[in-house]
DNA sequence: CAGCTTCTGTAGCGATCGCTGCGGAAGTTG
DNA sequence: CAACTTCCGCAGCGATCGCTACAGAAGCTG
């Protein structure tokens, strides 16, 4: 049910998957997995219920979706900016992207991987879970980045990749709360310089 | 309806509104505001709705008390870290306060105020609000007594002290969701220790 | 064209949402 | 005791939740 498995056989799908992902990732950006109802999704999407689910399988799986779009459109900043060369550019690129993305104009203000599913009702688990894994992952790529970077001496030693990685991904969160709080993007931005200022600082 | 403002008459109360507010507060902690269903809710305070109804007014209230009594309680470092001597030791104590609050072991991990609605439906839009205006009020007070460390040459002239409060602020609520993520006390609180070994920093 | 597959609009499923009317039970006051 | 006030369990309100059965419309293949 999820594409055209059997060949082209049939009457075409009649609406842009591409384009209704997009319109459900704002929906889920905004109001959180929970908060949006297949009702408000499916009308932002412009298609019926049935669509939605002969498309998508169900909420869940939507969201899924939606999540992998998100980490290669507007997070995709990310695996960018672990291909800098120096830590020091990996996590200038790592603040950069974090304010630019949580304060975009005309999109909803912070994170989709933060603040979409931080607590939810026992029905909503799963998709907690799958966002802790989601935050996770991306701690997990950073630090294994300035292991290399401990490794080839562009950081101190005595550096723990870890806790580095720790510090920035716990500003980076910050950073992704303060906008959805309406922080506007002009001071965040200051303060990120401020703290790249003192890098690597732990 | 909200208190017995007749005075004592008629039947009293039988069940302790103080262990109620407690018990809300930990579902509302979990499971955030929209997340927590009156069911769950009342099941956990051990009355029924409708008793749950005539003590507090209705689900939105219940919450507000709930905040007050989070503010008071599990919150109240902030408050007590205002009245420490220096910066230095205000910066200390709301780091320390974050972590241990929000990594307090049979509590729900992270921070009421930050995850409970950070992204809502349309009908908890004033919830959400709400904690925006909570948080908001936290950083006023936190950049209030950083002005005061400046004008008392604690802290050195040129500093910004909303800068600063921002930069302490956005380092508490990047805790906060690093403990709902399942981070452990003892990690958080060493990163916190390297963050004040660089102070004032911005 | 016929025959087939797939899409989609309508209409509605059972469950749960926040919330309330009602009447008896329980504790107060005289 | 009687009279009164308040509490609380039961039952259920209308609305919405995520989701689906059904049937006709639409586009494909021969």
């Amino acid at each position: 049910m999820e594409k055209q498995q059997s060949g082209l056989i049939g009457r075409p799908r009649g609406f842009d998957a591409d384009e209704a992902l997009e319109r459900a990732m704002l929906v889920f950006w905004e109001h959180g997995y929970e908060g949006a109802s297949t009702a408000i999704l499916t009308n932002a999407m412009g298609i019926s219920t049935t669509s939605m689910y002969a498309a998508f399988g169900n909420k869940e799986k939507l969201f899924r979706r939606v999540l992998e779009r998100y980490t290669e459109g507007p997070s995709a900043y990310l695996a960018r900016a672990l291909e800098e060369p120096t830590a020091l550019h990996v996590a200038t690129a790592i603040l950069a992207g974090t304010v630019r993305t949580t304060t975009r104009p005309a999109h909803p203000h912070g994170c989709l991987g933060v603040q979409s599913a931080l607590t939810t009702s026992d029905s909503g688990q799963e998709v907690r879970d799958l966002l802790v894994a989601w935050r996770n992952n991306g701690y997990c790529c950073i630090q294994e980045r300035f292991q290399r970077a401990v490794d080839e001496g562009d950081l101190p030693p005595q550096t723990d990749p870890g806790l580095l990685a720790r510090y920035l991904t716990t500003f980076a969160y910050g950073i992704a709360v303060q906008a959805a709080s309406g922080v506007g993007r002009d001071e965040l931005r200051k303060m990120a310089d401020a703290v790249l200022r003192n890098w690597p600082l732990i």
